[in-house]
DNA sequence: GAAGATACGGAGGCACCCTCCGTTTAACAA
DNA sequence: TTGTTAAACGGAGGGTGCCTCCGTATCTTC
């Protein structure tokens, strides 16, 4: 399925090696200036004309989820590799673990959880799928363990766990993130000898008065 | 305290009004257009020059605190209230979900909180502090009732709760975020039969279903 | 009413976004 | 090789928003 079909041409030189730069380019720019740099010092630095950054990549979602493609792949594969661990509560702890320290390594990656997350577009069904599925692996062992609950959507720990790390740029983020998860894997955990009923969790109505 | 001390004139007064209206204006174009809208259309709908929108607030973060500062005072107000509740861990509970509700009710409530909790700056200073505060009452209230465990830091719990708050524009967001506002306050619980000091017998642990 | 402090407004310079299109270049056929 | 042609290139340009600066207008005070 590799080889050109039928006729097809087989794709310009340039073409490729200019895809190859703006990607590197972008890699850089963005770690340095957030998910916000100007995608003209991209063009800039990887040499080529602006036209032709956004010929290859339409949006910036676009080239963000290219760049950030390896990454998120990475975490997906971790998840795999977790789920033979003997305590299914634990791998899930550790994967999340494992997503801070990717925060604090690459600094795009936030934004780019942040992208899988938000905007159900199709553009990002790929970092999302990945991830979301990688999660579920995890989600789905621990409770069937019973060692978990069981009504907590693969989104929903996402959604969690990215909140948890957006704010990655402040001092001490990474201990408080962490010390959050541990608080957030024990509420998951179902507690062996906690059958009985508590009188704790009743829906909490929420109807709060507000003064306007 | 509110007097002109001294030499200091009284305000102008069209100076006074003309920041009443840029207020007033910014709340409807914030809200409409989430934290990103142009300022210039804030001066436009408030019927004043560029020039006297910056003068006002020379920044954006100045302007959207202005903005949001009485959304957060609510907040910290009805961190009061639940001061007095009987369990003080549901009080905790019951707070963040109205923070749901608030940043549900008024879309630049996140924004707002995201402001409070990131950039150390000398500007945020008010909300961060005002809310900070209220988990606090609450915070130290549940920990000293040996409810709920004492190393999570008002901070922490703000920066969890304002990041799962963060995808709020996401369909199911809500209740999505009340779920892992459950788990997560579960997890805070003391679990341990540690504690003989508090009801002992009965080991507080709350991980029961919930249905979504 | 005059003086002087204070506030006003918007032009202007800058940065960035994105599109459009004339020019260049690589792939393929002859 | 050379010619043809589709594909890719680059960057000018039009649009928007940010923020500053300063001449002008207005308010307070005496």
């Amino acid at each position: 399925m590799d080889d050109q079909t039928d006729q097809t041409r087989k794709p310009r030189a340039d073409a490729v090696r200019n895809r190859e730069r703006v990607l590197e380019a972008a890699k850089v720019v963005f770690t340095a200036g957030g998910p916000e740099a100007s995608l003209e010092a991209v063009a800039k630095r990887a040499g080529v004309g602006i036209g032709t950054l956004y010929r290859h990549f339409p949006t910036r979602e676009d080239l963000f989820e290219a760049v950030y493609r390896r990454e998120v792949e990475q975490l997906s594969e971790l998840a795999e590799q977790l789920k033979n661990a003997k305590d299914p509560v634990d791998a899930l702890r550790r994967w999340l673990r494992s997503g801070v320290e990717f925060v604090a390594t690459k600094k795009g990656m936030v934004a780019a959880l942040a992208l899988a997350v938000q905007s159900g577009s199709e553009l990002h069904a790929f970092s999302f799928e990945r991830l979301t599925k990688a999660i579920s692996s995890l989600l789905d062992r621990a409770a069937a363990a019973g060692a978990m609950r069981a009504d907590i959507s693969p989104e929903d720990l996402l959604r969690a766990f990215f909140g948890m790390c957006y704010m990655h740029d402040q001092p001490g983020w990474q201990s408080s993130v962490l010390r959050m998860l541990d608080v957030f894997v024990d509420g998951l955990r179902v507690q062996t000898a906690a059958k009985a009923k508590v009188r704790a969790a009743k829906p909490a109505k929420t109807a709060v008065k507000r003064k306007r």
